[in-house]
DNA sequence: CTGAAAGCGCTTACAG
DNA sequence: CTGAAAGCGCTTACAG
């Protein structure tokens, strides 16, 4: 079952490769009626598609898309992402290639073999691959600072700690989350409360990793106990799901929520909403950070100006925890 | 700048392209220690990496897997497939291609443009598409019956159904997901979990969707209220998401966990088991079955056999909640 | 041990 | 309006 060509379209509709192509792909020479007709029912009977391949080779470009995943689970970003990314390059005739970011080898050598459209990366490149990619012209995009996709970490826990200080809470707990591969976030988002802290004139955040298991976390949250040593009124989560966890771990020495300790996340997860209490919490809004991140991707394809960044993309949720 | 070609690199180290080629792909033909090095070297130096697109029309088939996503969110399970499946791939020089599945143009001249190695669904494909495919020779892979990923729905339900059972319920409610990209997956839980109270002798199970919205849930839970006439003192969950869903109603109506209704769920989620009550639910091993999907393409790949079935994919993890 | 040559399938100047 | 020809970058028989 060889291939079907192109060679094959023009023989069966008795003309060249060169008309076929020219009809194929919508030339700006003009084709007499019959003759395209012919072709595109030729193309149709043999089930022809055009070689990827050949096309790039020929053009010097693919039609491809390069994402470079980060090394942590991003969860309900990456599935908002790669659904928008791979809808809307679609309708672009694109495809998203995925690469593992663990991948030991450089990452020079995927881009200049596959020769993407745009290169898009969920962690920042080193400056190395960013002159690289540069020198060879390949658009490149980063959700660094200046994204909107992973950004405002910092924003993030400082509102975290002013929605505590305007309620009141003067000794904050921190809760970070027990996965080294999301570390680099937290520290983050706990060095944004931390500056809050202080530009408040409150004392530092008492910071402890609180693992998503019962027991573990009923044992971290001990240090926050009111009797201890390490007493807080509050505790700003790393996210979501860190803040249902202190929550099982509070419930497990009876304190109650908001009343003895007030619990604020982050994400605005559909579980969150559904705790008991409700959880007040910072949202990201993943959907609109996707929505801008394949805008970027098409803006750059189309040589254009990249969108302005959506306002307002983290904002606080007040509901009952705190 | 343009494109550093295997030319160059033969230029650049006094040799033909043929020596290159030899000496990068480390073909069988032996070739002189002095020669490689200055190979390498140049190759090196110059920053070369071979055209994807070259190769893959000179060989007829590129260095791609081609998977294509359903239409429904896959959450946890795409995330750990993706994780596995870039992460293996990259280990033998593959990239991972997605593809959307509701691209409207004909899945054939999508396959037959890119020639990847393997087709991966996550979703059956049509029986001419399946058949168009094996005419070519391009391996395919779906998750369908006997893949193990997307498998056993039926016995899921009727796993809850016998745990409930087993624990002495007669009457048992079934809350279905609000949404209606899973539809399917719940329609065949929920025919696992009817089958199963038909061989047991229990009156149907009393069916219902419940939202991801605690007010939502609030309403729809108050059919199977004791006093209702929906009653029943158990309820199977399309996953742990709708079970905290549940539990969220059961609460708002002041019913107690297990004592007034138990609950089973899906998934064995860090959520679950953060819950209050902890969740009894129905383990499908994510990770097990990304990784048997991974190790699924490896074997296609390698033309092997497939790897056998991972034993026992769905199980019962009893905690508090039932 | 190394090189000259063909050919994968396409598109696009260039000629008619 | 249509076709013959070149060339994108690679690999691999085939000759030396």
């Amino acid at each position: 079952m060889p291939r079907v060509t192109s060679a094959d379209v023009a023989r069966a509709s008795g003309v060249s490769r060169t008309t076929v192509s020219y009809v194929l792909n919508g030339a700006a020479k003009p084709i007499s009626a019959t003759t395209r007709e012919r072709v595109l029912a030729a193309a149709r009977d043999l089930g022809y598609a055009p070689s990827a391949a050949a096309r790039a080779l020929r053009s010097g470009r693919s039609d491809l898309v390069l994402c470079v995943l980060p090394d942590w689970p991003i969860g309900a970003v990456l599935d908002a992402l790669i659904e928008h990314l791979t809808e809307e390059l679609c309708a672009r005739g694109l495809l998203l290639l995925l690469h593992h970011g663990r991948d030991p080898r450089p990452l020079a050598d995927l881009w200049r073999s596959v020769q993407p459209r745009v290169v898009v990366g969920l962690t920042p490149f080193s400056a190395e691959d960013e002159r690289a990619m540069a020198r060879a012209e390949v658009q490149v995009l980063t959700t660094g600072e200046h994204s909107g996709l992973v950004a405002l970490q910092e924003r993030t826990g400082a509102l975290q700690v002013h929605h505590l200080a305007a309620t009141g809470h003067r000794r904050i707990g921190y809760a970070a989350p027990d996965d080294d591969r999301v570390a680099g976030f937290a520290a983050q988002r706990l060095a944004g409360a931390r500056a809050a802290c202080a530009e408040l004139g409150l004392p530092e955040p008492v910071a402890l990793e609180v693992p998503l298991d019962a027991a573990a976390a009923a044992r971290a949250v001990r240090t926050w106990h009111p009797d201890a040593a390490g007493a807080v009124s509050a505790v700003a989560a790393y996210n979501d799901d860190v803040a249902l966890a202190v929550l099982a771990g509070l419930r497990a020495h009876g304190l109650r929520v908001p009343d003895d300790v007030a619990v604020v996340g982050v994400d605005d997860t559909a579980l969150g909403r559904l705790a008991d209490p409700p959880l007040t919490t910072v949202s990201q809004s993943v959907e609109v950070q996707a929505h801008h991140l394949a805008a970027q991707v098409i803006a750059a394809l189309d040589g254009q100006a990249p969108p302005p960044r959506p306002e307002q993309v983290v904002h606080l949720v007040r509901r009952a925890s705190a």
